[in-house]
DNA sequence: TTGTATATATCGGTGAACGTAGTATCTTCG
DNA sequence: CGAAGATACTACGTTCACCGATATATACAA
């Protein structure tokens, strides 16, 4: 899983969500480091529908606008977790070879 | 950059190691998570020396075997710690969202 | 009316990763 | 002695997430 996926996923632990307010949640949820372009968004929710990690929890009609709204199933819940364990892991790896490294933003 | 990357370059924190040490080494930091296999780690290993991350230190004959040692660049120590910030960053934007995880192995 | 934000969708290209197969030598074990 | 396994690298082809570009459409502000 890349980095666009499992913030995706992350963004939906809240609550359901459209497309473009994941968009900005991951956004935010990445310190403006993650911006999801739409390609990138909307092939990613496809896929992540058709693996069983995300439902489609209804549509709206705003404004003349289609909203889809999203939902994490348990699979996805188990995944992002999975994934966060797996970077925790990584990230601990470097720090016997890196050492502490600096508690600001990333760079 | 992916997870073989950054453990390849990682790996090559403590001293210059050919390939097949490499791949190794990997196994043990990443707790036989990441198994490289040669297709990935030839690739990479070429990737990064063209992209001045990664360095030929040496070449040895040993019984036969051709044996050619990388070395990681400062622009390859930059690109480590960076990656090292971004897997921190990433892991901690999960904390407020799943809290926290166990301590384990990664499943 | 031009631009920006909202909102979704499709298409094609790229590139890292990955699998597999091949070549070759040395060591170990039955 | 022969098979197996570790060492060490090369060379293919394939897959798949990501990404930029493009398209469509509404609402609102300058």
């Amino acid at each position: 899983m890349r980095e666009p996926t499992y913030f995706i996923l992350l963004a939906l632990h809240r609550e359901p969500m459209h497309g473009y307010a994941i968009a900005s949640q991951v956004e935010e949820l990445s310190d403006h480091r993650v911006k999801l372009t739409a390609g990138t968004l909307y092939g990613a929710l496809d896929r992540l529908v058709n693996e069983g990690l995300l439902e489609v929890d209804r549509e709206e009609q705003v404004n003349g606008r289609r909203r889809r709204y999203y939902r994490i199933t348990e699979q996805g819940e188990a995944a992002t977790q999975e994934e966060a364990l797996r970077l925790r892991q990584s990230f601990e790896a470097s720090v016997p070879l890196l050492g502490p490294l600096p508690k600001g933003a990333t760079s």
